[in-house]
DNA sequence: CCCCTTAGTATCTATAGGATACCGATGATT
DNA sequence: AATCATCGGTATCCTATAGATACTAAGGGG
């Protein structure tokens, strides 16, 4: 039922709420905070510049998302002395080591769009009582 | 900014909030989808055995993700006529083929929660009075 | 003096998630 | 025969999170 990999993390257990990875997995999960690190996968980038790519994220919700993956060492936060303010978010080495799983799993949702939408459609037809069957 | 692929879903663009594409991609996201899917790797899973293995979740919640993925077309769901009843949720072709980007992902989780753990304490002890430095 | 910019906060509301209780059907138990 | 246990959920209530919107601070320029 498990699999005890021999190398890092072997006691990690992501079905264990207790256990650190749980949460670190949800947090990649988070709704926002995937799509802010690959918005910064070329560079940093600041506040506004990441309210615009990563629309429609209201300013509350990307500071929170934001203050989250510099907490969890993903991102850095490097404020300029200017006025108007300038902020600079940045991936760390951590956080650009999430953008390969990131694009694995980006470019499965993209390429599989048409069958989820084609089961939607079979679902909803399925109960709109113009069912094909039964 | 942007990198068109040649390949299969050049259209599709998560940041695009109206792109299906970001909906399928925050779907993998959902808080429980993703374990759900995992748990039901290796073959079908009743209701019951569901909640067992993916604790701490709630059996409406739980319902709502089962649904969802269903109407996904993620995962069949089959109900045996017997008493007490009998639903057994399993995987489609759709669903398994999402297996291998959430190993990646959870591959990474399990492997990097001592860097984030780690990159926790160094920001919380920033903001407990005990800075190293400043 | 007022307006422009940027990077947020403050406040309020809407929606989702979570805790808990309950239901329907039936076989086993007493 | 009445009761209990099982299973797969619903119904109800409450809270936590997300979202919408307005506002602030700190200057520079007109």
């Amino acid at each position: 039922m498990e699999t005890l990999l021999p190398g890092p993390g072997p006691s990690a257990d992501i079905m264990d709420p207790l256990c650190p990875s749980r949460v670190v997995f949800q947090r990649i999960g988070d709704k926002w905070a995937s799509l802010v690190v690959q918005v910064l996968a070329d560079g940093p980038v600041r506040f506004s510049e990441l309210r615009k790519h990563v629309h429609v994220i209201t300013p509350k919700v990307l500071t929170q998302t934001l203050r989250t993956l510099e907490r969890d060492g993903l991102i850095t936060r490097t404020v300029f002395a200017q006025v108007p303010p300038r902020v600079d978010y940045q991936l760390t080495a951590l956080g650009e080591s999430l953008l390969g799983p990131l694009t694995v799993l980006r470019d499965w949702a993209e390429s599989n769009v048409p069958s989820i939408l084609d089961a939607r459609d079979a679902y909803d037809d399925a109960r709109d009582g113009t069912l094909p069957e039964g």
